[in-house]
DNA sequence: ATGAAAGCGCTAACAA
DNA sequence: TTGTTAGCGCTTTCAT
């Protein structure tokens, strides 16, 4: 049986609001009254119980992070950034992986709700109309990570997907490419590829680049493949069955990219000599990989830690309503390595 | 205000108990006033509120999960199949990322006890003999994942570490290297990388194989490195230095691999036509990576699964005592690919 | 400065 | 079959 604050109060000789008072270094005690606590405490080896404390107070301080999948090298780094900043803030994360599957998120959603969550962080791919509803309803603070909602009801933190499309084919045009394609993730599961092709139309035209529709595909994604790469190879090849083919494919992320490159390889052309491939994400195997891969850049760890802080913010100031103005756009950057050629010089 | 217990009792007209034994499905109910009683639960939306339940059961259905870092392709995995199996039996997990700090590992266990979770889970790279007393102390179950304890006091969930070392190096020599030698991650940090190249040895010394000081090295890791391929690169550059050269090695993990092959290649040489590698985890990468690299896998996710399986197995049988008795060992692979040459042919 | 006591929302004897 | 009630371990008014 664990010793509860009841065994402190007795052996100190005190009341059990002493030792609450104590514990929670409210000033108002001797520091003799405190001493003779502390020393219980120490004797006894008492540790608060924080799920009594819990339901007295009506606070966790435990948050909920909703995301598809923690496997994800994406997922993997903003949900890191989010827990550290947790953690920091004296709060505990509960994960739950949905796979974009939204009978999953409906069940952990209702869990995380029981389990009394302060608050939940969403890094899911993609929030759907139902979900969202869902969100809204559960009456405690949410923010959405990586991910857009189109009514913009929720607080996100995220990078401009829009604009980093724009500079990835901007920096494309910039060296000379104007026959251009993109490989974008399914966009049933990727709202944020969605949002970087539209950034990727938006260069095309202002820079009149020639996008050919067979030069732009977009992949099918299998729910639960472990990466992207054979879907980007598989895009790849149906890319390279065309009659002209394109100087340079913008890639929705790294995975899609190291596919890609592998199959131009496999018919026996070369990256960058004959087709530039351009990532996104710059997950760290891109600089190890040959050619390394020039990609979009963007800290995933402080965005999680951003969403975390967001969340908490709201938390501690009691507001309960939905609200998108405390979003926060986190800036990104082009990494320049090999496999994009300069077809000015 | 959220709805209480309470609330549905007067809506439903009925006691309180009546309505714990509904949402528990306890049968001795009339199937009358279950109706009544779920219809005003349904009416009014209520949700029980677990941290009242858990307070008076005593039980949270929450096991916490203490790992180095959750950004690390093995942990990752090992994470998923683990917090997987744990929604599957009703179980949460809490997340608490240590980075082998020592102090972290603490603190992070105070709380996780503190906020009184069934059972602990160990996926660090180490468990040092404080932080091993500390967990015993604790007083619920705890199992390890992919690490050993020397004194073999926890439950562990692994692969054969010693025999998977073995069995690496035998296939080198099976391939007509006996010329051999290994880069190691620091055994500071990694337990498993000993016990690798325990193996490693074992196979030396049973094949006569000629393992060079100078090619057996080990990483100075950096704490907070991203990956391993770093200290891959530089390890294999000392080896590089060494007046005679193996014709294989035989890295800890495949990030090392990775870095090894760049350097051996930076170098002017080739992998495998000068230098074989043989890299350990089957990271998903290494099959992409040019040339593929052959490496030793074992299923990560099921071993996570089966660690969260054995843990929650302790939790429901109310045994407390530590015991390694229901220890598992994970059967591990080689998979064979390119980047090792057949000396033979 | 300290203590008594009510009560957070729920479960589980025990009674009826 | 249903209700009453005593806690689970803690915080927090309100007295003293």
């Amino acid at each position: 049986m664990a010793v509860t604050i009841q065994d402190v109060a007795k052996a100190a000789s005190v009341s059990v609001a002493t030792v609450s008072r104590v514990v929670n270094n409210i000033p108002l005690v001797s520091e003799d009254t405190r001493q003779r606590v502390l020393a219980a405490i120490e004797d006894l080896g008492y540790e608060p119980n924080e799920v009594a404390r819990s339901l007295k107070v009506r606070k966790t301080n435990t948050i909920g992070i909703i995301l598809d999948d923690i496997t994800r090298p994406q997922y993997t780094t903003v949900s890191r950034g989010a827990t550290d900043a947790c953690w920091m803030y004296g709060y505990n994360v509960i994960l739950a992986n949905t796979d974009s599957d939204e009978e999953k998120e409906e069940s952990y959603l209702k869990v995380l709700l029981q389990k009394q969550c302060d608050g939940i962080l969403v890094i899911n791919r993609k929030v759907n109309d139902n979900f969202a509803e869902k969100l809204a309803l559960s009456g405690i603070p949410v923010v959405l990570g990586t991910i857009s909602d189109k009514e913009k009801k929720f607080t996100r933190v995220s990078i401009d997907n829009v604009k980093a499309g724009y500079d990835a084919t901007k920096y494309l045009y910039e060296n000379g490419h104007t026959d251009v394609g993109y490989i974008m993730a399914s966009r049933d599961y990727y709202t944020v590829c969605e949002e970087r092709i539209i950034g990727f139309n938006k260069a095309a035209e202002e820079f009149g680049l020639n996008a050919k529709e067979e030069w732009c595909v977009e992949c099918v994604t299998t729910k639960f493949a472990d990466n992207d790469a054979v879907e980007g190879y598989d895009a790849m090849e149906q890319i390279l069955s065309s009659k002209q083919l394109p100087t340079a494919i913008f890639a929705a992320n790294d995975e899609i990219a190291i596919g890609a490159i592998k199959c131009i390889e496999a018919k026996g052309l070369k990256v960058p000599a004959d087709i530039s491939v351009i990532g996104f994400n710059d997950y760290w195997i891109s600089e190890w990989f040959k050619p390394q891969i020039t990609t979009v850049s963007y800290p995933m760890y402080d965005v999680g830690a951003v969403c975390a802080r967001q969340l908490i913010k709201k938390i501690s100031s009691g507001i309960k309503e939905l609200n998108a103005d405390d979003s926060m756009i986190i800036p990104h950057d082009i990494v320049i390595r090999q496999s994009v050629k300069n077809l000015n010089e």
